[in-house]
DNA sequence: AAACGTCGTTACAAACTCGTTACGCTCGAG
DNA sequence: CTCGAGCGTAACGAGTTTGTAACGACGTTT
């Protein structure tokens, strides 16, 4: 449940529009957006948003009114511009007003991801919280460390740290050793027989206080490979004994 | 007097560095700059500035690779991109290794400052702060000194200060020694071996009386770096009951 | 000159990492 | 049931990283 970005649209041409909504979808952000000025208007101040994508030129109130209005009334809501108004004049106006942004039609759909990721960069923050959590705790992998519910700690090492997050990253998902060799270890596993893997799986284990006997949280598939159940699909797994 | 911004610009071609130099200190902004990669690394890396305009194809080392021991080094540093390559897959690429802006040449000049100011609109230089607390007492940096609850003090070197004042504003986030040494000794890190960080580190947890078994103030997160751990968040992650 | 503070190096001990090996247990096909 | 492959893990050890005592060069203060 990594809380996705939420990308305002103001567009007034259908076609762009609906690329856009679809290009940012596919990107993986949550998008909602407005075709005229109008509407426009009313949810960049009133709407929820990490982004606002703007067009200029719309019916209804005017590109750089509604920039005005989300300047004073949503200070930090980073906005880039998009427009078929090229003029050097006009880029100038529209970065002076207080965009963060602009980009001019017609414009390349991965350029525009790219920008749009940079602006976020700055603007947000945090784009994603750095913890996870399982039934004892919480871990945080910045200071690589396990934080229990009772106030206690432990610290993971590098390879520990990279070996869960790749497992979390794959949560639900049974990964075999080799794949761990080849995603952890960055190693091909040429019919490499070594028991590294296991190892490292029973110090987790340990630090992440599973009963080993039937771990609850990182599962041993047989014959399979090692898998993360994450807390939020547990619910709907336990049903069954 | 606010202290003017400083512009770090990294461009071989003498006709356009000296226009952007002119342009940039007739805008207010104080300009350094460096004409080839070699030397320009090394400012990029060593010097203090507020904002880097980096070409691409430079002589000597890569663009990119400036741009990455920037990402590595000066991690809060923000970089506009400013290149005759501008394919689409450039200005992704450049984009997509963290730089905050993509202008091509030819430019506007005023297009660039604009620019340039949307970029430090949201990349503002924090200012240092004076005081922060931690367990044991309270840190006054214009003095440079500390303040134990129990009313006693002790002094800070210099450096010893510098030091805690960089991981203080980076504070929850692990900082490698390399990035210690670019960032508070001003030295490229090139291979340099020193156990000069451990010392002064030693040093600071002796003044902070922070235990060094378990420090729970400036902890070390083994292959990684040092931390500061802040009061205000200490709560919020331990609160988890 | 002597005493002092700073800050870097060196050297060594201690701690930690992470792989291997060995051995015992478990599961499940036959 | 038996047996072998798969798994868990204790024990070990080479290599790496960290903590810090000791020291020296340097500049400042007394």
């Amino acid at each position: 449940m990594t809380s996705r970005l939420k990308v305002l649209t103001i567009e007034d041409d259908a076609a762009i529009r609906c690329g856009i909504v679809d290009a940012l979808t596919f990107a993986g952000y949550d998008v909602i957006d407005a075709a005229d000025g109008t509407s426009g208007e009313r949810r960049a101040i009133e709407d929820q948003y990490d982004l606002l994508l703007l067009d200029l030129g719309l019916p209804g109130v005017a590109g750089l009114d509604i920039l005005r209005q989300v300047q004073r009334l949503r200070p930090d809501r980073p906005v880039i511009i998009l427009t078929a108004k090229g003029e050097e004049a006009d880029r100038v106006q529209g970065l002076r007003s207080g965009a963060d942004d602009y980009v001019v039609k017609p414009f390349s759909v991965k350029e525009l991801l790219a920008r749009i990721e940079a602006v976020l960069r700055r603007a947000i923050p945090k784009p994603e919280q750095p913890f996870a959590q399982w039934q004892q705790g919480i871990l945080d992998f910045e200071r690589r460390e396990l934080r229990y519910h009772d106030q206690s700690r432990t610290e993971l090492s590098e390879k520990e740290s990279e070996l869960l997050q790749y497992l979390i990253a794959n949560s639900g998902r049974a990964i075999s050793r080799d794949e761990l060799l080849a995603g952890v270890w960055q190693i091909s596993p040429q019919g490499i027989n070594t028991r590294t893997i296991d190892m490292h799986i029973a110090r987790l284990r340990e630090k992440l206080r599973d009963n080993p006997e039937s771990p609850t949280t990182l599962l041993t598939v047989r014959g399979k490979g090692y898998m993360w159940m994450a807390i939020e699909h547990r619910r709907a797994h336990e049903s069954h004994g």
